[in-house]
DNA sequence: TTGACTTGACCGACCGGTCTAATATACTTG
DNA sequence: CAAGTATATTAGACCGGTCGGTCAAGTCAA
């Protein structure tokens, strides 16, 4: 078989598809080789470990959405509150259109791989971790706008940054659990009500 | 060895306190049977396979907080919002004690059993979503009752019920990720300003 | 000729689960 | 009560299969 340039692309995409769709404990190194048509030894020349491939996943789906549609829903352009509704509005029609193609709701694959893994793996955690952080900070720069223009009264918009991204991850979890992607829709608007008060400064 | 009679009960109480410090897959049959002091022969006695303990286990685990903290949390004697600072409390205690004990924050058992199993295990994640939709009608009544005696203005009770459970989820989740059982005490309190209108009945 | 990449056999450890034999308890008799 | 029997429980060796990972021998392009 011939060189493929794209062999350790495929390892990644194969292997974020598995994971996501399923866990990481239950896919095996040797069917993420099958599917991506790739020998075992090509595998462990392109990653170290499973652990590797793990964080590689990761990296790699992140960057997807910081240029993805996580760009286009916190999109300057856009007001404040509308970027919050694109961003449930992208969660569901993901979610919907992947249980429309597998059967079932994969959920959030950093959602999924946190509640696995993160009492076990401090690598993979911390990982998930500043994702989390990114996605947060996020939320947070679309509230401090939303505030500064006034769209809606001051708060600590730090911390609803951090429960807003807390509440999605719950309404997709949950709706994964119902295998429903309906949930995310009735609950999503929730989203915009959430708000935790300024500590009084004193 | 002699036979003690509370074999089952071992197995049962290791098996959740493992599930839930670790994750299901990585916790064995072995290791659960040389913690509880039982023999394999013994185990396969009691339960016919993994996915029977796992069973076992949720509706253990479901039991005890029915019993234990959530019929506390959502005493009728209590204001209904003060149920709601009762849950997230009882959440932040719980979690900080076992952070404590084991350096790491478990999160939630049924959260993380749901993110783990749900797309391979159709049995355990019709049960897990069972366990939800109860702990789901606790918030349900507590927002009826609220409504009712006037202390939140009229609201879809039911959707935002649910979405305060996944709020909840989320929360712990979070915090997870971050081992940080902080997050639920900071981010807990915005439970109470979700809020999903009711839809319009024409 | 070098070095990146591929091949596929191989490794020990562990997985969930089975099985037979032993043993303790409970139930039936005389 | 004693003896015998059925049943519940325990003991632990054993099974085929899979796990993550290794390795020596290639194959290819530069």
């Amino acid at each position: 078989m011939s060189i493929s340039p794209d062999t350790k692309d495929r390892i990644l995409s194969t292997a974020r598809e598995l994971f996501h769709s399923r866990s990481y404990a239950d896919v095996g190194i040797k069917e993420i080789c099958t599917l991506a048509r790739v020998q075992k030894g090509s595998f462990y020349h392109f990653f170290p470990s499973k652990q590797d491939l793990a964080m590689a996943v990761i990296d790699d789906m992140s960057d997807d959405w910081a240029h993805g549609f996580v760009a286009e829903a916190f999109d300057e352009a856009l007001p404040p509150t509308e970027r919050l509704d694109y961003m449930v509005d992208a969660v569901y029609y993901w979610q919907k259109a992947a249980k429309n193609v597998e059967g079932r709701m994969p959920g959030c694959l950093f959602g999924n791989l946190a509640l696995e893994v993160s009492t076990r793996d401090e690598v993979i955690r911390a990982r998930l971790n500043a994702v989390f952080a990114k996605a947060s900070a996020r939320f947070h720069e679309t509230l401090d706008q939303a505030v500064e223009n006034g769209s809606i009264p001051p708060l600590d918009t730090e911390a609803t940054a951090t429960a807003m991204l807390a509440y999605l991850e719950g309404v997709i979890l949950l709706a994964k659990t119902r295998n429903d992607p309906e949930v995310v829709r009735i609950l999503g608007p929730g989203i915009k009500t959430i708000r935790i008060e300024l500590k009084p400064t004193n």
